[in-house]
This record gives structure tokens, sequence and C-alpha cells, in this order.
DNA sequence: GCCAACGTTGGC
DNA sequence: GCCAACGTTGGC
């Protein structure tokens, strides 16, 4: 099975690339996915060794800014069944577990962030899930096509802006 | 803070 | 199964 590419939105206030960068392995389970078509996707298609574009949203500047590679396949989340945690969901049963989660390892934080802004002023990425009315799911396919042309954009404004 | 879009819940 | 009410997401 080819890769595959997908995108994973978080609210930086909640868990940033700073967090994920801090982590000693550079590693983190990602739950609190309580979406069923995200869960689907967590749970059935999402493998190991995939490619994830790392993005901020319900923030400043909404952005792409760096990426992961997913280093362990759908688990159930244990967030689920701990009745302390926000995630806790009394209708879920241990047996046929409702939600979902996988490990990402952070790959690469870019220099330069590329924003929503300028993803919607590019005609190579102008189908992604991201751009589309009313998209609102946290974890979303994207095309090879679309996740390289990211890193390129990346690549080249690192470049060509300065380093803050 | 506003509000459009979407998902979920629950009465019927 | 329908659909109104409600809650959440997330850009602006």
């Amino acid at each position: 099975m080819a890769i595959q590419y997908w995108l994973m939105k978080t609210e930086p206030t909640t868990y940033s690339i700073d967090d994920l960068a801090a982590q000693a392995d550079k590693t983190t389970c990602w739950e609190g996915v309580r979406n069923y078509q995200a869960r689907n996707l967590l749970r059935d298609e999402i493998q190991a060794g995939d490619r994830v574009l790392f993005y901020h949203s319900a923030c400043k500047e909404p952005a792409v800014v760096g990426t992961a590679i997913v280093s362990k396949s759908g688990y159930p989340d244990r967030f689920q069944f701990d009745k302390k945690s926000k995630y806790f969901d009394p209708k879920s049963d241990p047996d046929n577990p409702r939600w979902y989660l996988v490990d990402i390892t952070l790959d690469e934080k870019f220099d330069a962030p590329v924003t929503l802004a300028e993803l919607r002023e590019t005609a190579s990425v102008k189908e992604m899930v991201l751009l589309q009315k009313g998209s609102r799911l946290s974890v979303q396919p994207v095309k090879k096509k679309e996740f390289d042309a990211i890193l390129k954009m990346a690549k080249k404004k690192a470049k060509t802006s300065p380093k803050k």
C-alpha cells in the first residue's frame, strides 16, 4: 500500500506544533477526535508511515505549520473511558470502542508557515478539503500533489522571507 | 464577538 | 424517519 497523505487540525492554544516538538520523542497520540467521519479515517485508513500536514486552526493566522509522520495506526482512544477527561464518552462501550486515534511523530516544523490565505490563492491546491466551504473535518485526506505543493511553498517562503 | 455551516439530539 | 433545536467549528 502506497503511503497516503492527511491533514490534521489543532488549535495551537490546546496543542501546537511547538508542544509536539517539545516532546522528548517528538511523538504524541492524537486524542479527542469526536466526529464519525474523522474516526473512520483514524480507525480504518491511516497507516503508520503516512505523511501528515500539521495545521493550526482557530487562531490569528490559520496555517500549515509543519509535517509529521504517522508512527502508530488506529487504536482506541483511552480518554473516552476516562471519566475525568473532557473527551469522556459515557456511551462508548469498552468492548466496542467508539473513538480511535493514531500516534504522530514530528517530521519538520516549517521555518515559514503556509497560511490559509496563501493556500486560497494557490491554484494547485484549490480542491483541498480544507478550502471547501463549510469544511470542518479535523482529520482529512490530502492528495500527494497538494502535499508536495505545500512543502514547496514552505521552502520557497523560507528562502525568500527573512526568518523571524 | 459574529455568524454561516455543519453535526447531533430528541420529540413526535 | 423527519426535522427543529441546539451545540460546535472555525474563519473573519
